[in-house]
DNA sequence: GTCTATAACGTGATAGAC
DNA sequence: GTCTATCACGTTATAGAC
């Protein structure tokens, strides 16, 4: 039950967000926001102070809705681990492809602004505190995992998830695929990459 | 035997190199190149007329580079598919390394330039006529692979090999690693990668 | 080839009318 | 709150002396 919000103010954040995603902070100009939303470039400075303050903005809002998910997910007492991965790649493949231009967006951002990440997102306490981190600890216990580190679990995941849309111009340009043949081949890997996770993860 | 020029020129190219990789074209600034090339602001456009083409120089010896690597090890005749990958998940891991900046670099600024990647490199033609792919199928109708289609299996050796890297920032976020411990880990993944896709590979 | 000085332009931000 | 007009500044690129 999302209020729909058509104040000027919201637009423009909307506006932001739609440029910043596709040309990133230093590439997007404060008039092509401006002109996205429909509104004149002084409205931008009423509301929002500056560009750097509208960016940061989006930018914290942005990582913050990304990683939620994750942080969620893994801290699930009512899952287990395999039902963890499925609920992880499945959740974030939808999401991608909802959104598509979110990680791309991160990666190439979070290089000039490395810190901004630790400063408002609690990863790393809610990462080393989680569920999944005990779950795993305890299958390495009993022989079912044999990857002992977590970290390695995690990159595993997440990398056969999230990088084939990071990496999407290069495979378009590397194949003759199109982009909804791609995008079928996105929601196979939802099945996939947990059978895949099980299998790998389990040698070793 | 690689001549080393330290004409002026070169000495331009290797700091636009250093300064681009960095900030990527939007963010860098001709006088950030000069100063780190340690020359006048006038020779940059003495020797490459502008900032774009210099730029657009860089990015495609990049790219040609990068996946050179990748187009000569899939059309290796005289190694198994499974050297493939270890040969794949080995080089990379290792250029990677040394030049940490090149993956995020390729793709921050292949986002504003999408076709850059097909006109200048044929990556889709060596690829659809290689000796992996041959192989790939072979593979699969041997039933030793059981995923048929060789886009899934590439996407997921150069995943799991890459994207630990361009997702360095947030994994420093989210854990206690260092560095030097970051670095350590990646070279684990070069035995472990291809002991994963192994087993992943032959299960469905 | 290399420098200094400066032109030409684009961009972020603001003043001030309405 | 919203607009037009404009400022102030940074940036790319070039002219011209050496």
């Amino acid at each position: 039950m999302k209020k729909i919000d058509t104040s000027t103010e919201e637009k423009i954040k909307e506006a932001a967000r739609i440029v910043f995603y596709k040309k990133g902070f230093a590439a997007t100009r404060t008039r092509d926001i401006a002109e996205e939303a429909g509104i004149n470039l002084a409205l931008l400075n009423y509301y929002f102070r500056s560009k750097a303050k509208l960016f940061e903005m989006i930018m914290i809002e942005t990582m913050a809705g990304f990683f939620q998910n994750l942080m969620m997910v893994l801290n699930d007492k009512n899952t287990s681990i395999d039902e963890k991965v499925m609920e992880v790649v499945g959740k974030y493949i939808d999401l991608i492809i909802k959104e598509p231009e979110i990680p791309t967006f991160i990666i190439s951002e979070l290089r000039n602004n490395p810190n901004l990440l630790l400063q408002k997102i609690p990863l790393k306490e809610v990462i080393e505190t989680s569920e999944f981190l005990k779950q795993h600890q305890e299958a390495v216990k009993n022989g079912s995992m044999k990857e002992p580190n977590p970290l390695h679990f995690l990159i595993n995941i997440l990398g056969l998830t999230v990088f084939p849309f990071i990496a999407k111009p290069m495979l378009l340009g590397s194949s003759k695929l199109n982009d909804k043949e791609f995008e079928k081949m996105m929601l196979e890997r939802k099945k996939l990459i947990p059978m895949w996770i099980k299998a790998a993860m389990s040698v070793g």
